[in-house]
This record gives structure tokens, sequence and C-alpha cells, in this order.
DNA sequence: CAGGCATGCCTG
DNA sequence: CAGGCATGCCTG
């Protein structure tokens, strides 16, 4: 369940059993399914702000999978929507890291021992939020402690009223840590929880959440996640059923490659493969005048897989051992 | 100079400028450059102790380069010998890990943050030494603080009488950091300087340095570097001029590939790939009756680099950026 | 343990 | 910024 963040559709009611007084900043097992409440509470990253000519955006958010990619310390700008009419002025926003991996799920997201270095340029000014991983872009935004390692850290930012003429209020975070933080994230899947909440009484009132890659080459990162979602192509008849899960196999959709052992075979493979490409364009030309039906890749197969489960490729983390109490 | 252990021959007297009274633990430029000194001083590393059938020893070294390769926390025996008939009862051995590329020899070597938590396991028990990368198996041993990050970390322990018949007097090490922990080695080369000295007064009387990969596959690792230092091979004309330093261009002691799109053409390159290889092989066999004269790799050239610059590949750390004092 | 992937980061 | 390597670690 925990790894399906989109699976269960929008539940009307607040499911038993996860509700917050105070704030979502304790070591029980919060929700993750999306839950829009009275309020219709509801979250999307903005497309990032104009950038240079000729340069890539400094973040990634592919919505089909609800998936942020973005290096660390980079502003990402949420936006936030609440049914219209809403009276905002008691409400905020908490913003909770969790590992959606069923594993992990009781683990607090903390920084890792590295980046919560006092000394790191990054750092300067920090004070109590300087382990958490979330920070918010708000003058009043409110880091929960975690005063013991045992305890979730969020940050909270009232909700304001959007300008006028506008929907969404719009607050920036900065994640800081990387997806692949040793002693911290590890490697392990990343989600923020955002909880609408009452401000004074604590009350969960909303709840959406995002998957968070944080990692070096955003772009590469999300294309090579895209390209892991494309319909399964047909394969040659000694090729593994397409109904397996994605082994590690050269697939279709990753990095196929041929090792050779020498120059002498690169070169004469890399002259058979240029050959062999040039008549297959040939085939391909010829065929798409007179067989235009047959597609490699169909667009609605695409969007099938939308609300499916998307694995992210196998764990890849060790946990450090840590000396038993 | 500092990236080439080995190229100045040694040393008979010690030079100017690099004298260590106490113990080499300072901020000061240790000297690299191997001086056995009047005792004759000595350092090699053991082969690794016998190990169940079929499984790899647990670390290499390799004398032609004078490079250890081991994983973290493993015990590495190293042998020190002196001269025949020295005295070695005030004599000691300080064991210091320094960066031999040039641009980092000033900084002191210390474990990754991560690495130093106490509550890691393999901290139990672990006091002032925690944030030493080197520490040595040996009742006696006394760790050289650090108490300001500015100062370096070492470890010393009295040189003991080899048993009867023996000349080596042995101590294991383990090395407790990867080369490549983030806020620590930070993928630096790293280097173990030995240094014998006067139990009474700090003098230095001799030294030694072995270079040290700490990695998870120290195997396939030594691999890599000894088929990089292979002579290069015959290339074709187009290739890049074989003085020139080695590229990251496929070169044929790296891992050679031909990418590919999909499985048609990963299919017809591998049966393509298997004729040619048939190919050429039934063509050496007949060449190797008739022209044995044409070995693919002369042995000469292998022992010609061994004493010469044998840079590993381009460094690959960034540092954190630290706030400036 | 060999094979191979994922991902930070170095090079053109 | 695209291409590609180095290396920890996951899978058979
Ligand atoms: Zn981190
Ligand atoms: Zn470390």
């Amino acid at each position: 369940m925990y790894v399906l963040p989109h699976a269960p559709p929008p539940q009307p009611v607040q499911p038993a059993g996860d509700r917050f007084v105070e704030s979502a900043v304790n070591n029980t097992l919060p929700a993750l399914e999306p839950w829009p409440g009275l309020h219709r509470f509801r979250v999307s990253v903005r497309t990032p702000p104009p950038v240079q000519h000729g340069r890539q955006p400094p973040y990634v958010f592919d919505r089909e999978t609800n998936k942020l990619y973005v290096d660390m310390i980079i502003a990402v700008t949420f936006a936030f929507r609440v049914a219209e009419g809403t009276d905002t002025t008691r409400l905020r926003v908490s913003a909770l890291p969790v590992y959606p991996d069923m594993h992990h799920v009781n683990t607090p997201v903390r920084r890792c021992p590295t980046h919560r270095l006092p000394e790191l340029e990054c750092n300067n000014g920090a004070g109590s939020f300087i382990d958490h991983v979330i920070r918010a872009e708000h003058d009043d935004a409110v880091y929960q402690e975690g005063g013991t390692t045992k305890e979730r850290r969020s940050v909270v930012v009232p909700y304001e009223r959007p300008p006028p003429g506008t929907l969404d209020y719009l607050v920036s975070y900065r994640f800081c840590c990387m997806n692949t933080c040793v002693g911290g994230i590890n490697r392990r899947r990343l989600m923020v929880l955002f909880t609408l909440e009452d401000s004074s009484t604590g009350e969960a009132l909303g709840r959406q959440s995002v998957e968070v890659k944080v990692c070096k080459c955003p772009h590469r990162d999300a294309r090579t996640d895209r390209s892991r979602a494309l319909p399964k192509q047909r394969r040659p008849a000694s090729s593994p059923d397409p109904q397996e899960p994605p082994s590690r196999r050269p697939c279709p959709a990753g990095r196929l490659v041929v090792e050779v052992d020498d120059m002498i075979e690169y070169d004469h493979l890399k002259a058979v493969l240029a050959s062999f490409r040039a008549a297959r364009r040939g085939l391909l030309r010829a065929r798409s005048t007179s067989d235009s039906a047959t597609p490699a890749l169909p667009a609605s197969v695409s969007s099938d897989t939308t609300s499916s489960e998307r694995d992210s490729p196998a764990e890849r983390r060790t946990l450090f051992k840590t000396e038993a109490p």
C-alpha cells in the first residue's frame, strides 16, 4: 500500500486511526493516501520559472507519476489550493518527509551526518532546522522539532490568501539532502506529505503527497524513469516474458550495449551497426508509407499506466549497523 | 612530486626541512618519499591469510604499484623490517594517512561525518580514535590526537622484536573510511606514511609509504588499475596519439562498448561479434604457428612502466563548501 | 562472487 | 549540458 501513493482513490472522509492532533510530528505511521478533505486540498508543483535562453529548467515535475526531480538546495515552488471561498485564516500547511517503502515508513527522515554539519555553507544561519531535509522559504515557517532521533521533522507555514485573481497559494521548499545520502535517506524513495491543518487545533483537514527524487541530474533521471515506464516493445522470441517484472537484463528502454574486447572488434561492430541501421531505416521508410497503422509506441498505452504501480528499480540501500541499545 | 611515491630513488639521508620532532602529527607538509634511513626501514603488505576454499582473499596488494586495495574495517597485515641486529627497543612506527595529490597534501585526513558517529557499531568502544581513518591492532597503540580539525591524526605502535627466526615485525591496520567517503576522503587518493621513529625523542629515522584504496570491490578495482597500466595496443589510424595522456574515450585496456538502440540491433551485433571472433581465432591459430614473434603484449614494456608515473584516473571529488571563517 | 545497474561527478 | 566513467551495491 505504501508504495502506491496514488493507487487508492481520494477518500471523502478521513480514514480512521490517523488523526493528527498537534502536528504530524511523531513517530506513528502517517497516512500517505491523498485525502482532499472538506476544503478540497490540492498540491502541485509549479513549472520552473523561465530560465535563460538555452538552459534547462532547474527541476522536473512529472505529473503522470506525481514525482519531482530536483537537485539539493534548489527552491521548488509548490502550489496549494483549497475550495474557493474557504476561510484560510485558520489554516496551515505542514510538509513532512517520509519513506514510502513499507519497511521504512516508520523511520523518521533526517538529514545525513555530512549535511547537518554546522560548518557547511548551506547551514549558515540554520538553527533548529539544521537536520531537517525540507526547508520552507517563508518568514513564518515553523520547524517542528525532533528532539530525539526518533521524532519526525516537519515544517509548517500559515496558509495565506492567494493574490487576487489567483487560486494558488505558492510556497517554495528546498530539499537539503540527496536521495542517496549515506547515513540519511540512503537511496530510499522519498515522499513529501503535505497536510492541511487547523492552525488552532492542529487537526488534519486534508492531505496530499508528492514523491521527490533529490539528485544531481534531474533531467536524466526523469527521462530514465519515463523510458522505463514505456510500454514493453516486442521482443525477439528468446526474450523473457513481457509479463515478468522489469529485470536488470538489457531491456529496450534502458541503455543497451554490446561489450567488445579491443578496438578491432569495436570498429568492426560500429561499421556493421551503421550499415544495419541504414538498411533498417530504408525498410522503415518503405513500411511507413504502406503500413502506417503500426506505430512503435501507441500513445494510449502510456496513459493507461498512469495510476498503476510504478515501482522504482529495486531498492539499493544498506543501512548502517548501529549498536543495539 | 607528491603523486609519485616511488619515482625518486630512496635517499640515503633525510632531506632537509622535514624533520619530525615529536610525531608527524602537525599540519606541516610531511615528506612522502621513501627513505629507509640508517636502519634500512622497509614496509610491505603480507599476503592475505589463507581463506576458505573458493573464496577470494580479503584484500589485494599490488607490489608493482605499491598499492593496497581493501574494504573498510578489514584487518590488513603490514610487515616492517629493519636491518638485522638493530636494537628495536627504542623504536616505534607511526602510521599517518595523507593525500598524495599536490593540492591536498596539506589537508589532514579525517574520518567522514557519517563514519565518526558514536552510534555506529564499528565505533563501539572507540574513544579518541573515533575520527581516525587508520586503526592499529595493537594493545599499546597510541592515537595521536587532532584536537582541532587542522591537526593530523596518526597511530603509533612500538617496534617489537620479530619472533625468533623471522625478520618482519607484523602489525595489522584497519582503514575506517572508504576512499569515496563524502565529507571525508571524498574520492581523493590516499597514502599511508609509515615513519620509523625514536621512541624517546620522536626523531624520524626512516620512512616508507603505501597507497591505499579503500573500496567495496578490491579485486575488481585492482584489476581495473592493472589493465589500465597495460602497454598501449596498436590502434586504428584514426586513434589519438598513444603518447597522449589516457583519455576517457574507449581504450583497449578499459571497458569497450558499442551502444545500440534496441534488441534487434543488440541481437544482430551479438551474432556478428560471435562469428567475427571465431574468424579471428582461426586467424590467430594459423598465425601463432607461423609467426610467433609478434606477441600482443610484450612483457618488457610492462616492467618498463614500473617506476614511472601512473596517475589514477582524473580526480573525481568536490569538496564541500564550508563557511569562510 | 560475477554481472550489471544507479548515480555523483568529471570532461569535452 | 551531453557523454561517459567510477564505484557502491543489488541480483542471480
Ligand atoms: Zn545529506
Ligand atoms: Zn567514511
